[in-house]
DNA sequence: ATCCTGTGCA
DNA sequence: TGCACAGGAT
């Protein structure tokens, strides 16, 4: 039924996934929570990050390390204190409740240990698919895709012709491992993020720029 | 498949 | 000032 996208997923994955690594190397953008990556860092960049702009999560993130250095620290938390102190980057109260949720269900299931399989993971919650390859991929350098809603919108770009109109975002997930590389994942994952939040955007596409132009179906470049 | 959160932009 | 948004939950 999805043959087709599968297919043009596999024959394109090597271009696609060399050619995203390759911009990465020279645009990647820098942020506190992408240096010295590990997968407790990494949880709470993730959360800090959804529905907020990495320059509100830039101006707290090493402060919140400071603080709650590790995930112990985390669940021992005051929840008051915590909460004063994310009010400044918004949903300061549901983000407060996650982050002790999620601290107190690792330190007493898993011993304070973040989990590295992918089913424990979204076992957590408020730990979905997302967060899950981030920690994954970027804290545990275990091979996962990152499908957030910029990967999404590019890989359906990339593949419109063959969209199915069913299912669309399953298949997509699928397409996204497909073109997941095996080795530098976490380099990739950063680069397709990077690459929707610069180039391939909501509004426009910046094709000119594209590193993946020559590979889309949606490219308003002519080949 | 639809709902939820509250923010940030139109 | 109202609506689109994004990742997760149900």
């Amino acid at each position: 039924m999805n043959v087709e996208i599968i297919n043009e997923a596999k024959s394109r994955s090597a271009e696609i996934s060399n050619s995203i690594l390759n911009w990465g190397e020279k645009n990647l953008r820098s942020f506190p929570w992408r240096k010295n990556p590990d997968p407790y860092r990494i949880l709470i960049a993730e959360i800090l990050l959804k529905r907020t702009t990495a320059t509100a999560v830039n101006r707290i993130y090493n402060e919140f390390i400071g603080l709650y250095p590790d995930l112990k620290a985390l669940a021992k938390a005051n929840i008051d204190e915590l909460e004063d102190f994310l009010q400044t980057i918004g949903y300061h109260k549901q983000r407060s409740k996650i982050l002790k949720k999620i601290s107190r269900v690792i330190l007493n299931e898993y011993n304070a240990e973040i989990p590295s399989d992918f089913d424990s993971l979204i076992a957590i919650p408020n730990i979905g698919p997302y967060t899950a390859g981030a920690v994954l991929s970027l804290g545990y350098g275990i091979r996962a895709a990152m499908v957030d809603s910029n990967v999404l919108r590019i890989y359906k770009r990339v593949f419109f012709k063959s969209l199915p109109n069913k299912a669309v975002n399953n298949v997509i997930n699928k397409v996204a491992k497909i073109i997941l590389p095996q080795k530098r994942h976490a380099k990739f994952n950063l680069a397709l993020l990077d690459l929707g939040g610069l180039i391939c955007t909501y509004r426009n596409t910046h094709c000119l720029k594209c590193p993946i132009r020559n590979f889309c179906d949606s490219s308003s470049i002519k080949k």
